[in-house]
DNA sequence: TATCCTTACGGAATTCGTAAGCATG
DNA sequence: CATGCTTACGAATTCCGTAAGGATA
């Protein structure tokens, strides 16, 4: 048995069971691909993989069974290597952080720029993708960090600590006679077409809880993964937009009015994630802490398996 | 990164760091140990070891903080052994019972029987030995499940179970005095000498508890870790032997009779225990729940990792 | 001086990629 | 017939044990 059996294996499942991807992914030939999973099946005494004729096409029984074991073996390898850098390298390394557009965009400059002060040798590495893409990427161990306002609580496998609070805005050109009323209600802003976030995105999911319960059917008539998109779309008066507040705050579009939507849906809690049971560089810690400064590092170590560290 | 590297510096902690201990543990030669260990080091870029001159002395920091991801990581690949067998072999395999005298004597033997019927083609070791060393053997992989009255309870990284309860009796010859009383005391008791348990073993514990509640000092003039070695200085005069109630009933001494002491010591309940983790194989479940039929078998697959199975 | 670890070296075994073969949609 | 996996083979590398060297109690 040894550790490159065991990624050709892991990688056979993660590309859908493509040899010829997996050897390409792994920097090896297809050849040796092949032969690495057979003989760690030899070796097991089982077939881990189903075959019709000579096509690899999923998971036998006991393959499925062999599959969490295995990526626990790889994740506690890389671990190690983990360990070793902390100990090692000392300050450098790299952090991957998946997220949304909104955080990449609206919360992560300023801490990133004090993060890369404090650690200035390591790499950071934004990779922008939807919430679930965004777990699915801790997970794989791809990005060490996920940060997301929806998706990431309650996945299995991945540990999240709330970051922040905060509110949604109506944002509205200049002149618009939303600008008039003092405080509006939901149904004022049903009255207009709306534009806002796509389906599990940045807090959508309060946006359309808040209409449900009023039984009031907003037409929303564009939707788009960020608030740049969403106020270009507002100023060019198609709709009434519904923004992270951050979003609003930090760059609100000339010609445009942000107006307070506080008392119309509930606010919105931005968590971080990290895959249960990695080991966490001192770096990340930091990193994590920055997010969410009212987070203990205890808490955050308690991630870790419970006998290690 | 390989297993044999792991391998070498698990060995080297378990046989307190000489290094030619291990290779002879591990089949291997002295300077190839020594490789194992100097090539994973330099891999990771830490030194695991305190080394003295020329001497392995002991576990750096980071070394500390490798051990239990190591450890874990040898743990996965053998439950990767064991997922093996078990789609494999079916049937056969190894079963190692880590447990005490009185296990072994007075339990164990139906146990056995009825297991062996159902599976003939495991082969079972019986390990005798202290509580503590056996929840050591569990702890390291070298048993497979433990079985004791003390000491497995609340022990880091096993999980375990309650098997049965059980009394102590009170063991004197054919013509000792105590036969008169209808119902003896701990006063009664203590104007004897005494002869049971070591520290430590079958209960002693509860023993010692009742007396130290009663504050009565009973003269314990011998103690042994079987009740055989009990019973045999009981018939010869030497004091009154207190042990555990299977030993009287399944094997009382010629010219000894036994009394009841339910209403003095409180009862022990017998706990059966496996590797937090660990893979267990079918016939391992089944002979678990043969000695704890009240368990549920899917209160025991929650032994293994929560992902797992 | 006996124990214990490291270094050096050479043979053996393993590993891996290329090329060819074969099955399947 | 293109895609995808297996088999075959030879070269390169890695691995490992023996032997010698050096340090320490």
């Amino acid at each position: 048995m040894n550790f490159q059996q065991l990624r050709s294996i892991r990688e056979t499942v993660r590309q859908n069971f493509n040899l010829t991807d997996v050897a390409n992914v792994l920097f090896t030939s297809q050849p040796g691909v092949s032969r690495q999973i057979r003989e760690l099946e030899e070796e097991l005494g089982i077939d881990i993989f189903e075959r019709n004729g000579k096509r690899v096409t999923g998971l036998t029984e006991p393959g499925k069974d062999v599959m969490p074991i295995i990526e626990r073996l790889l994740q506690e390898a890389e671990n190690l290597q983990q360990v070793g850098q902390e100990y090692s390298g000392k300050t450098a390394g790299t952090l991957v952080i998946a997220t949304t557009h909104t955080q990449a965009r609206y919360v992560l400059p300023h801490v990133v720029q004090d993060f890369r002060r404090a650690f200035p040798d390591v790499r950071i590495s934004l990779r922008q993708s939807s919430p679930e893409h965004i777990a699915e990427w801790v997970l794989s161990g791809k990005a060490d960090i996920g940060l997301a306002t929806e998706g990431l609580k309650q996945f299995e496998g991945l540990t999240s600590f709330p970051c922040y609070e905060w509110n949604h805005v109506v944002v509205v050109p200049n002149t618009h006679p939303l600008l008039e009323k003092n405080k509006i209600t939901l149904e004022d802003l049903a009255a207009y077409p709306l534009i806002t976030y796509d389906q599990g995105f940045t807090g959508r999911s309060h946006i359309d809880d808040a209409f449900v319960q009023k039984n009031i059917a907003p037409d929303i008539v564009l939707t788009a993964m960020d608030s740049d998109v969403i106020q270009q779309y507002v100023s060019m008066e198609l709709g009434v937009g519904i923004v992270a507040s951050m979003a609003a705050e930090d760059n609100l579009k000339q010609g445009l009015k942000a107006i307070t939507a506080e008392h119309l849906f509930s606010p919105n809690t931005t968590r971080v994630a990290v895959r249960s049971g990695a080991f966490l560089r001192q770096y990340m810690i930091d990193f994590i802490l920055r997010l969410a400064p009212a987070l203990k590092s205890e808490k955050l170590l308690s991630t870790q398996h419970p006998t290690g560290r």
